[in-house]
DNA sequence: GTATGTGAAGACCTTCACAGCG
DNA sequence: CGCTGTGAAGGTCTTCACATAC
């Protein structure tokens, strides 16, 4: 089914996806205009993108919301839910545990993990904190399928490795280090001060 | 003396001088194989990306480490402070607010703003919370020069237009919404979701 | 000898412009 | 007629392969 889809379009398939809330309550079809729009992206862009997913618009018309939602939905994987362990249970950990949004995008927090005794126990989000040893035991018993990783930079590979020889095959990476993983493991990387940098870069780049 | 580096090589400029901290210590000279190893990509790609940069290395030998550094800094603008506002003081401004790596880059909270009267002078990473109304004046004030959106999504485009009318050329959201903003203004998005969401395109991809 | 710096080739991505279809 | 879907063109990024310099 999927004619692989290039990963610039993937990147751009959740934001796609948001747009339809953002259209005007009432609007039933939207032209890849309008979601170049709110998306910020050309419209030539859109109608490529989302042809990859088959041909989900009416020539003349334009895409049908509800459609659109349901065929994004689809390709994304959205229609059934994940479990996620978050590693780490510090302010950035905490910040993650207290996030309501995952379950509204279909994801359900699992366990939250600590290597400090002292944490463990202690309440993150309406769950309590579970001890870093317990962690290929939860991945298997709650069929875990996603990483999140919030512990410092020391800890990152280490963990790394144990999640996915759990059976983790998708990490999301917060600690400021590469990862190195096995083929096939899906990580992405979000780095606070590397996206501050590069702000940096074209402050002192345009004279600051 | 900047001749136009490729947006990709900024990308990766940050990793490359966090990279250096990850050679063994002693190692005053690098190879772009050893930088390669560190930071996951290809040598041919480090040499590159570095050649944009004046020539910093020496053939048949390598890069000097501590020479290397000084022109990744001067290249991204880390040889000067930069001032930081983080606006929005629910969970995740309190772990940014907490986040002890801004300083270790040169960078500065100079704010922590929110909406909420209620949470108005609680402390968050040592410094009062401060109301949203004080955002042009201190702004101006504290010369700030990047402006941290962590706000409910309903509000980012407006701090955005606040934080940009006020002087702020620089934008990190973490609001999940793409912002609208004036030529010349740098925003950078990161989007829990989205992140999500293109790990599990991946895994319903692979068969999961 | 050894590892950088770089033209050339190739892969990938974006944008244009218009054919095609409702 | 209007808007999608898409070949073709143009741009950007990555990788190769080797000349170049120490």
């Amino acid at each position: 089914m999927n004619r692989s889809i290039p990963a610039a379009t993937v990147s751009r398939l959740p934001i796609y996806l948001r747009s339809l809330n953002d259209l005007p309550s009432g609007q039933s079809t939207c032209s890849s205009e309008d979601l170049a729009e709110i998306a910020g992206v050309n419209s030539a862009q859109v109608r490529k993108d989302l042809s990859y997913l088959g041909s989900p618009g009416v020539r003349g018309v334009g895409y049908h919301v509800a459609d659109l939602r349901e065929v994004l939905r689809q390709a994304l994987g959205l229609t059934q839910g994940y479990a996620v362990v978050i590693v780490g249970a510090g302010h950035l950990g905490t910040a993650l545990g207290n996030y309501g949004g995952f379950e509204a995008w279909g994801f359900s927090v699992v366990a939250v993990l600590d290597a400090d005794v002292e944490k463990v126990g202690t309440m993150v989000g309406g769950r309590a904190v579970e001890a870093m040893e317990r962690l290929e035991e939860i991945v298997a018993a709650r069929e875990v399928s996603i990483g999140i990783i919030a512990t410092p930079m020391e800890a990152a590979q280490e963990i790394a490795e144990r999640l996915t020889a759990a059976g983790v095959r998708s990490i999301l990476n917060f600690a400021p280090t590469v990862l190195r993983v096995a083929p096939g493991i899906e990580v992405r990387r979000v780095d606070l001060s590397t996206e501050l940098q590069i702000l940096t870069f074209h402050l002192q780049a345009s004279g600051a």
